[in-house]
Formats: C-alpha cells, sequence, structure tokens
DNA sequence: GAGTGGTCTAGACCACCCT
DNA sequence: GGGTGGTCTAGACCACTCA
C-alpha cells in the first residue's frame, strides 16, 4: 500500500512548486481530480490542501475556470488583541487598573455615525488606565450603549474591567477593528506619563450584537509598544 | 430525506448556542460522534464546524479531553498588507512612486541582530517614496540583503518598487510583521511632508527565504492612515 | 451544456492523552 | 486502555460560470 498522503504534504508541496517556477504567476494548477491522480490520494485531501492555500493568499480558486497562482502572493497578517491582564501577565508582570473617570451622557455625533446609533442614545462613557508593575500600559476611552446594556449602568468598573465585563457579558459580537498612530491627548499623556503629542499606537473598535451597537473602544498603549505578528 | 445540514449551519448554530447560554465558557461540549447524530449529518461536517470555530478562537480543542469554551473568545483580527500600488490605484487614485536614495553598505549592527545576518553583510539600503494622485503615501526604508540577492544590485528601482520586485523575484518567504507608532524623522517629514515629530504608523516586515534572511523594511504611512480590518 | 470547485456522506484508522 | 479529535477515502450531488 502506499504510504497515505496528507493534506500537509500537498501543502508543501505546492509551495515547493510555486517557489520553484514548475507553476508561475497567473497559470492555471491542474484540476483537483488530476492532481489527486498524480498525488495518488483522495480529491478530498487535495482540495483541503488547495483550500487553505487559497486563503492563506496564494491561490485564487473559481468553479470553472479552477484554480490560479496569485500573480503577487497577499501579504496578510493576524493579530491577537488580548485582554490587557493577559497581555501584562503573559509578559510575566503585575497587571492593575484604575477607573479614571466615568459618566452617562448622549452620543456624540461623529459616534452615533460610527456605530448607526439614534441621536443622543444615552451611553456610558467611561477612561479607564491598565497598568503593568505599576507602569502605565494602556488607556483606554470606552463607551457602552446602555439601550443595547442597560445593566453596564450598575457595574463597578473600578472593581472589573470594562472589557472583561463586556466580553464575559456578550461574548460573540461582530466587530470592525482599525490600527492607527496618533498624537497623545492632554489626558493620555497625564495618564500614560509621556509627552502631549507622542505618537501613540492606537487600536479603534466597533461591536455589534444581532446588528445592534453594543460599545466602541480606543486603546492607547504606551509610547513605543509594537504589536506582532501571531504564529 | 432530510434537509443537508451544511457546515455552516452547524458553525452558526453552534454560535447561536454559545450566545444563548447553553454551553457556558470552560464548558465541555458533547462529542463530535454526538453532535452528528443530533445534527443528522456525518461526523465530518461537525468536525469541520468546530475545526472553524476553534481557528477563530471561540473553541478550544484537545484530543481525549473533547471540545471546550473558551473562557474569553479570542480577539483576532487579520489584515491585510497590500503593494502600495495596489492600496492606492485600489482607492481610485494615480499610484506613482520615486526613489529618494540607494546605497551599498553593510548591515548595521540592530538590522544584522534582528534578521540573523554575519557582521557588516552586504546590503542594498533603498529609501522610497510612494504617492497617490501625487500626495505623499508611504515612506519605505528597505534593506535588502546581496548575499541573498546578488541580482538586486543591477535593478534600476526608480523604475519599479523594491517591494514589487522583490515580490516577483522571491514571492515566497516566511515573514514576521510588527506595528507601531512613531515619530517622523527629519527624513520621512520632509518626504511625507509633515512636520518632525508627527505620529506615523509604520509596519516592519524581516523576511527570510529558506531560514536565509532576504530583506526587512520599514513601511511609515502618511500621517492620519488607518488600517482597517479585513473581513 | 459541460467542466470545475464546494460540500456532504459513511466508514475507517490513527495519534494523542488522560486515567 | 480507552475515548476523543485528526485525517483520509471513495463516492456522490450540487452550484456556479464559461462558452
Amino acid at each position: 500500500m502506499p504510504v497515505p498522503v496528507s493534506f500537509r504534504d500537498i501543502k508543501s508541496d505546492v509551495l515547493a512548486r510555486l517557489a520553484g517556477g514548475t507553476w508561475g504567476p497567473g497559470e492555471t494548477l491542474p484540476t483537483e481530480a488530476e492532481l489527486s491522480a498524480s498525488y495518488g490520494c483522495a480529491r478530498a485531501t487535495v482540495n483541503r490542501a488547495l483550500r487553505e492555500l487559497a486563503e492563506e493568499g496564494y491561490l485564487e480558486r473559481k468553479r470553472r475556470s479552477g484554480t490560479r497562482v496569485r500573480r503577487a502572493p497577499e501579504r496578510q497578517a493576524r493579530v491577537a488583541i488580548p485582554q490587557p491582564r493577559d497581555e501584562v501577565e503573559g509578559q510575566g508582570a503585575r497587571y492593575a487598573h484604575q477607573l479614571l473617570s466615568r459618566a452617562e451622557q448622549p452620543a456624540p455625533a461623529w459616534l452615533a455615525t460610527r456605530l448607526g446609533l439614534g441621536p443622543a442614545a444615552p451611553m456610558l462613557h467611561l477612561v479607564c488606565l491598565h497598568r503593568a508593575d505599576g507602569a502605565p500600559f494602556q488607556h483606554e476611552e470606552r463607551w457602552i450603549s446602555l439601550a443595547a446594556l442597560p445593566s453596564a449602568g450598575g457595574v463597578d468598573f473600578a472593581r472589573q474591567a470594562p472589557g472583561e465585563w463586556l466580553v464575559a457579558t456578550m461574548p460573540y459580537s461582530e466587530v470592525e477593528v482599525g490600527f492607527s498612530a496618533v498624537a497623545a491627548t492632554a489626558g493620555q499623556a497625564a495618564a500614560l506619563r509621556c509627552s502631549k503629542g507622542d505618537p501613540l499606537f492606537q487600536v479603534d473598535r466597533a461591536t455589534w450584537f444581532g446588528g445592534r451597537p453594543v460599545t466602541f473602544v480606543r486603546l492607547c498603549y504606551h509610547r513605543g509598544y509594537r504589536m506582532a505578528t501571531r504564529t
């Protein structure tokens, strides 16, 4: 009996052929049926290998027209955005957080637009600071829709960080994330112990549940933070 | 005959049960065999659904011990890092690029460390500016190992951007990517028409091929750039 | 209309890992 | 040792899309 061929073997063989120029950019690969015959395995195995390579940006697949080599393999990166507690403790440091301000107020216009809220929707506005061994780690400015989560009004966010409460309360939601560089505001500079105008790495994230807006957050990391690719 | 159950149906049903609290954080799900019986489908279908949910950060799977609900679903984002030409033209703007400087020089110490190069390895050092409709879009500082790619010494990078040449020459390589916020240097500020010290979004990427260092690049986007999640 | 990938089935064997 | 997920097979039908 032949040695069973794994979809991993096929993936690395196809990648090697791409790197070696057997199949050049824009060319069409043999069909799944042909490949399964030449590898001596089932078509499902070839299918999984090619599907994952397409997912990773190397190939383009279309019914009827077949599998083609992408002209420029797509550069993509996957990044994890952990809770600050996990990130800090993962570095072996002691985590702490602090609630800097709390207010119930109507959503400002930019926020209503960003989340698709009605005008002057009631929101809980929180500002927090996360620390690693006492040093400022991340500044968080969060808005929570009191229409979607009325119970948020009664939570003591000095005890539990808003992100941790939200992930426990509403774990499975649709999100939209952006990354950018911003100049530290006066408030951020004071909290993060840097100068106003310093460059800060910012993550903004909007969250919906079942199409309804839930929360929006701006996370600003301490100066010099670098987010690295996972895996 | 029963309606065929798709792995997508199972994914969304499992997600709905997670959101609804049927299976709480840390709990163990029924086995694949049990689920396939209750859904009335093959185990392979359940397997694909659960495998993808684990991949997306909702579940944790281990042989023998089964499938568990992650205590905090992992927040992750997938981002694409296209060639500036594709990004600019995708916005409907006209792309152009410009070679600001070119030099053959030994690798500085920090670069040798980052890539795992021998001391004073011969490198090609390039600085480019990418434009969208004439406006500065991205500043690129690139180092190419002449040991790994001697032919780079003879390429006219004023005609072809280094990234485009590299992706055509050496498309399938191992990469390590980081994202951060930096203060514009004098050179970046002049090229990007901003002020020195302005916050810029920076992507750094190191590339190897078969374990050998190939190239390192720092991409600094124009002020105000925001990288959004794909999908 | 016909060819290609997309998916599902039913069954099987295996690797890993907890007890 | 035994239970669980990981994977492969052989076959089938379907959906999409190009000619």
